[in-house]
RNA sequence: GCUUUGGUAGCUCAGUGGAUAGAGCAUCUCCCUCCUAAGGAGAGGGUCGUGGGUUCGAUUCCCGCCCAGAGCACCA
């Protein structure tokens, strides 16, 4: 991160000062309350017990030193915090001043890795809604972020692409579908199958239904375990049993349809800038791990119940079966396959995977058997965790039919975006222009809400509100990089260029504002890194785009009064937008040329 | 029952062992003869779930309790 000057001198002063000192000490300035006068604030509670100094006697000392300082221009004290403000030259020098220094300061100077990140990991057998986009926006914008601040990063997908609920679907389409394609329906692959899983659960509800009032003794028992009772559940595991078997005619049923949600995934992913490295499908992993477990025995790592089944006791997290007893495989023990073949195809540092909170306890296990079975990389496994979406109707239950659906969703923000863009540009954009810009504009929006969240809350996601582009969205951070476009224009029709720039002219407390929030980017990029969360960066570009908008509304660039401060002001602004660009870049958002 | 995550303004969410707890929305005022009003300025709105404890200082850390979500399969 970018070090101010002062920063040097009050250290080596304070530690003068304070004789008994640890030789560690570090100060990180923090920005200065609304309410109190300066542009930073020294919070001396913070080291002051590095000095061995009292808060409120540290507080005096740093008062004293940074008074003398030629790029402080008042100080004062309030308890143990010292308020600074800094000088304009020494407020823009180091963060507007140089900006390419500023966006290099954001890359780790160390400790660059290779990360294996997955995410999305949907089912074959239905479209893609809410909770997925969520996954996916999630899922690339950390990506994008890791990748910012240097780590090499490999996005991948491990598509659910086999199992009974696929067979569901199947089994639906011969039922009802009559030889419907998604070229004779023009529906979107993924939506059509969709239609057919929906279609088949309703027939195995009515089965279900129709069984109970035919046996009244099965009243009692719930839906999954009747399953085998109804003709339609049992064609269902036959079908099953068929596509493992290999079985040609189930096979390329399977193939087909596939292929048809592979389709309209693809254009989904297409809309969200997504770009996979690699697709893992699990009808080819999910035979793997078998073979560890053989292995992980022979050592000790597992155990042999009577029955016959493989499990491995975890302490604290319990015990865990990864083979049945009739040798087959578990859910965990695929995973331990696959994660092993992901590092053996890429040989990360460490691996992601962007993951519902629901499987928390999954991943624990998964993270801990992997260490037992001595794999030295375990160590290096993280389970992006983040809560499910839930409407103001309550959760969404895809049963029920109660989704969001994903490619609905995308055409009802761009929609939206596109009649107010329509009626602002007032016919001065082609349709094509507008329809560019609506893209990036409700695209962006719907991103920026998903990734201002936290990861981990349970996020309530209300379409009525989500559709408004006013206060803390996306497009309020990209109207103000247009309203800068904007400005660039006009300085280019009147001949305005940025060459001697002198700082000294930008001493508004708006102007200093901007230039101090600046000098925090390459920070949050990497604590935002760090922690894996996005929304940090989401709040820093509020601010940013706040302050500029204070500043814009205060100083005015192409109407000051003086050329020199035409300059000054219009070169703030440039700088800010390569900030806000660059910030919403790494969350995978653009922006449009005008709003 | 056990594990775990949360309970902050009417709503949706930030936040932190330190200065008078913030933002957006919603409500109410103002501001387009001025570089884009998808903007700006302001007002009202809070016992930070609850009861204890640690601390110079707790919304933040610890313990109990209440409420809510999730998980506790030889399902994925």
């Amino acid at each position: 991160m970018i070090k101010f000057k002062f920063i040097d001198d009050l250290c080596n002063g304070l530690k003068a000062a304070f004789p008994n000192a640890d030789s560690e000490l570090s100060i990180v300035p923090e920005r200065c309350p609304e309410n109190m006068e300066g542009d930073l604030t020294i919070n001396c509670f913070r080291f002051a017990r590095n000095l061995k100094g009292a808060p409120d006697k540290v507080a005096d000392a740093a008062a004293e030193i940074l008074a003398k300082h030629p790029d402080i221009e008042k100080v004062e004290k309030v308890k143990a915090f010292v308020n600074i403000t800094m000088t304009a030259v020494a407020a823009h020098r180091q963060t507007v001043g140089d900006i390419s220094a500023l966006l290099q300061a954001g890359v780790l100077e160390q400790g660059r890795q290779r990360i294996l990140i997955e995410y999305s990991a949907p089912n074959t057998n239905k479209p893609q809604h809410l909770g997925h986009v969520r996954n996916n926006t999630l899922g690339m914008a950390l990506a994008a972020l890791l990748k910012r601040v240097g780590h090499e990063v490999i996005e991948i997908n491990l598509v659910n692409d086999r199992g009974i609920h696929i067979c569901k679907s199947m089994l639906g389409y011969q039922r009802f579908g009559n030889g419907v394609t998604p070229e004779s329906s023009g529906i979107k692959g993924d939506h059509l199958v969709g239609d057919f899983y929906v279609k088949y659960s309703r027939a195995l509800k009515d089965d279900i239904e129709a069984l109970k009032k035919e046996r009244p003794e099965l009243a009692g028992k719930d839906d999954d375990e009747l399953f085998l009772e109804t003709e339609l559940g049992r064609m269902t595991q036959k079908m099953l049993q068929d596509w493992e078997a290999g079985e040609p005619e189930v096979r390329a049923l399977w193939q087909k349809m596939n292929n048809w949600v592979f389709a309209g995934f693809a254009e989904t992913y297409r809309r969200m800038g997504i770009n996979f490295a690699h697709t893992y499908l699990e009808s080819q992993t999910y035979m793997l791990g078998k073979d560890l477990i053989a292995d992980g025995l022979e050592k000790g790592v597992f155990q042999k119940r009577a029955d016959g089944a493989i499990f491995i006791d975890l302490g604290k997290l319990g015990q865990k079966v990864v083979l049945r007893s009739d040798g087959t495989s578990v859910y965990i023990t695929q995973d331990i396959g696959t994660t092993l073949k992901k590092y053996e195809d890429y040989r990360p540092e460490s691996q992601i995977w962007v993951v519902g909170d629901e499987q928390i306890l999954h991943f624990q296990m998964l993270f801990a058997i992997l260490k037992k079975m001595g794999y030295t990389w375990a160590d290096n496994l993280y389970h992006l965790s983040y809560g499910m979406v839930n409407l103001p109707t309550g959760k969404m239950k895809s049963r029920e039919g109660k989704v969001v659906d994903a490619d609905d969703l995308f055409a009802e923000m761009v929609d939206l975006a596109k009649v107010a863009a329509e009626e602002r540009a007032g016919g001065e954009a082609t349709s094509e222009e507008l329809a560019a810009r609506a893209e990036i504009i409700g695209m962006g929006a719907l991103k920026f809400m998903l990734l201002k969240f936290n990861p981990k809350t349970t996020m309530m996601f209300d379409p009525q509100a989500s559709v408004k582009f006013e206060g803390d969205t996306g497009p309020y951070v990209q109207y103000a990089c247009a309203r800068i476009n904007s400005i660039e224009r006009k300085a280019a029709e009147r001949g305005l260029a940025v060459e001697a720039v002198n700082w000294e002219l930008a001493s508004a407390p708006e102007e200093k504002a901007v230039s101090l929030l600046l000098w925090q980017y390459p920070q949050v990029l990497q604590t935002a890194a760090e922690k894996k969360d996005c929304s940090l960066l989401v709040d820093y570009l509020l601010d940013v785009a706040k302050a500029f908008n204070r500043f814009y509304r205060e100083c005015p660039v192409l109407n000051a009064e003086d050329d020199a401060v035409k300059q000054v002001r219009f070169a703030l602004c440039l700088a800010v937008r390569t900030v806000l660009k660059d910030g919403l870049a790494t969350l995978t958002i653009g922006v449009p040329e005008a709003m």
